[in-house]
DNA sequence: TATACAATGATAAACATTCTCAGTTTAACG
DNA sequence: CGTTAAACTGAGAATGTTTATCATTGTATA
């Protein structure tokens, strides 16, 4: 039996609509895919799950009944029996919006065109039953796996759950904390490394940090490699240099203040995130400073605000969306194969910030 | 038969899990209920979806038993029989992570105890399909209801399809725009006028507006709003004192631009958000104007880059996630009543960017 | 021609609910 | 006390897939 596909598909379609006027109005279903490709429903079913032991010209004919009646498999119906839903959860605790939003849009777009949809669960790690719940969230929906972004994705305690209850997973974070299947790695020493870069070559030589929220991986490892990268041009970050921030706007404007006092003065400051760095500007602003003709600023994210202060931030661009397009990927290859997870590099962007040390 | 509820619980805890032990690890079901309780599953089904037709005793007697084993309802199998998910969506287009990820949070509070869980879908209103894309999300994942943010929520052809496949939607928006129903409207045209008291109580006479972007009816509201405001005080908006703005950082500092160049320059600017405001105030900066001595200047939104600028920004403040748990509850709602929406009226909040005009 | 293997089907059994409809209690009323 | 309506309850069908088990058919290779 040869296929024509323009013309069986405007035949099937026809044959269905006359079926569809004396049985009412009703969806399709797999039965009458079957019926109508005259193959069996199992075989039907194959075709959808995208099985190998299907011939060519089996499956071509099943598609073509699919399209023409335009055959959306049942959601529920293939949740019941096969025990998992068509979701994927991405749980979170990131206070930044910007993050938040691009990650999800960018899982969203890893999972088009695969039928699953995106959950969302925000958490507290300061509540106590934090994993109590993501555990109900994910039993109850049956999801088919989650997507864990820091700082929750560092949580041992939630990793331990998703691996009792036996949920498919994937980590992102700064570093290989798991499995290497469950882990996407975003490189945040290497951001590190290339402002320490940036700065030594523009011809600083005292140069402090503004580290973000205590025990924060992300913060860790961008010092780390902050350090690493100064210690190639012979430098390092002594400690009156590094201020403790909290990630937050607030606490910048704090350690900016705190590092303007010192004498001698940093000629460049490295804060750990576009917030503080934006914060520490504000501190500048207050005590008459100007960056970059009397410090340079470098930030980390290139998050919006990166944009909205004067001058511009040079910070690490991180690109968000891209992660989550891979980690939706990565999530939905899961099943089938035990490939590491993805690691992501992140890049200098260099806006007017940053500068040449004062003479 | 008379129930001792600590006692049953105890004793029905017991048996349940002898017979697990008999048959292996195995989750609850109906069934386990309704013979743990001595009834039909129907009845027990009945006592789940809180029918009104269960005797009092017999709702204790199952409720003890539910408890007692930790029964928790199959979302997939009620979904297949019931045809809709326990899901329930967010449709939205607003470019502001921040409105974005309050409006979630919101909504999640809202559902919370109710088993639903949210699946988020954002969708650009310039793809000639987007309302296609839309109604497959919705059919395939049979959502319950659907809440839609701005812009998206304005766009009636989104909403005609939506009427049309028969799910069940809430509009968030500034105008009653549908059915009461249907819709839960943010007051802005309020806020408009709450922006303008404030001016011109402090005194301001030549007052300048910033709009936002064409065709968005926020700005057109709080637009309107304003001018009724300013009316009020016996002052009208001039021509050449209205800014077109795009909701942008960046249109915000053109904006200002244009509006510091006029003679006489107004002595008060309202930007229709928080960005555009931002983006006056840099266009200041740059032209060595300051706030509020030279110029006074007012936002709208009240997110967090209102508190991130010198001087913060006196602004309008939109309760975003407490519209987001009011819309939630409504759309639970919506099965069994016929209520209007909620609607929602912001406030202003006061900070250092205004102040009296100068002398 | 025998053999192995890939492709397919028939059938029934899950999967765990809701829903239809009829049957049984219960309470109220004369 | 019987009657009747209303409140309550249950048996069994329906929902639309996947999965398991075998049996069968086609197809290429030795």
């Amino acid at each position: 039996m040869t296929i024509n596909k323009e013309n069986d598909i405007a035949e099937i379609t026809r044959r269905w609509l006359s079926e569809l006027e004396l049985k009412g109005q009703r969806r399709s279903t797999i039965n009458d895919v079957a019926r109508l490709a005259g193959v069996s429903k199992k075989t039907v079913s194959r075709v959808i799950n995208k099985s190998a032991d299907v011939r060519e010209s089996t499956r071509l004919k099943v598609e073509t009944v699919v399209q023409a009646i335009n055959f959306q498999p049942n959601v529920q119906a293939r949740g019941l029996a096969s025990r998992h839903a068509y979701l994927v959860g991405v749980i979170y605790d990131n206070p930044n919006p910007q993050y938040t939003v691009n990650m999800q849009q960018g899982i969203l777009e890893g999972l088009k065109g695969s039928g699953y949809e995106l959950v969302v669960h925000p958490c507290d790690r300061n509540q106590p039953d934090f994993v109590q719940e993501a555990k109900q969230f994910i039993e109850r929906q049956k999801l088919r796996g989650v997507i864990l972004t820091p700082s929750v994705s560092e949580d041992e305690r939630m990793a331990d759950m998703l691996r009792y209850i036996g949920c498919d997973y994937l980590r992102i974070a700064s570093v290989k904390l798991d499995d290497a299947k469950h882990m996407m790695v975003s490189n945040d020493k290497f951001g590190g490394i290339a402002v320490a870069n940036h700065l030594c070559e523009l011809g600083h030589r005292r140069i402090a940090f503004v580290t973000g929220k205590k025990g924060f991986r992300s913060s860790e490892e961008r010092q780390k490699g902050f350090e690493s990268g100064l210690a190639e041009y012979g430098l390092a970050l002594e400690a009156k240099y590094i201020a403790q921030g909290q990630y937050t706007f607030e606490s910048g404007i704090e350690a900016g203040h705190q590092l303007l006092a010192l004498r001698p003065m940093p000629t460049a400051i490295f804060a750990a995130n576009d917030e503080m760095a934006a914060g520490v500007l504000q501190a500048m602003r207050i005590k008459q400073f100007r960056a970059p003709d009397n410090i340079s600023i470098v930030g980390y994210d290139d998050f919006q605000i990166a944009k909205n202060v004067w001058p511009r931030l040079t910070t690490v661009h991180v690109p968000i969306a891209s992660m989550g397009k891979l980690a939706a990927e990565h999530m939905l290859a899961m099943g089938t194969s035990n490939e590491p997870g993805p690691e992501i590099t992140p890049w200098l962007i260099e806006r007017e910030s940053s500068g040449p040390p004062p003479k």
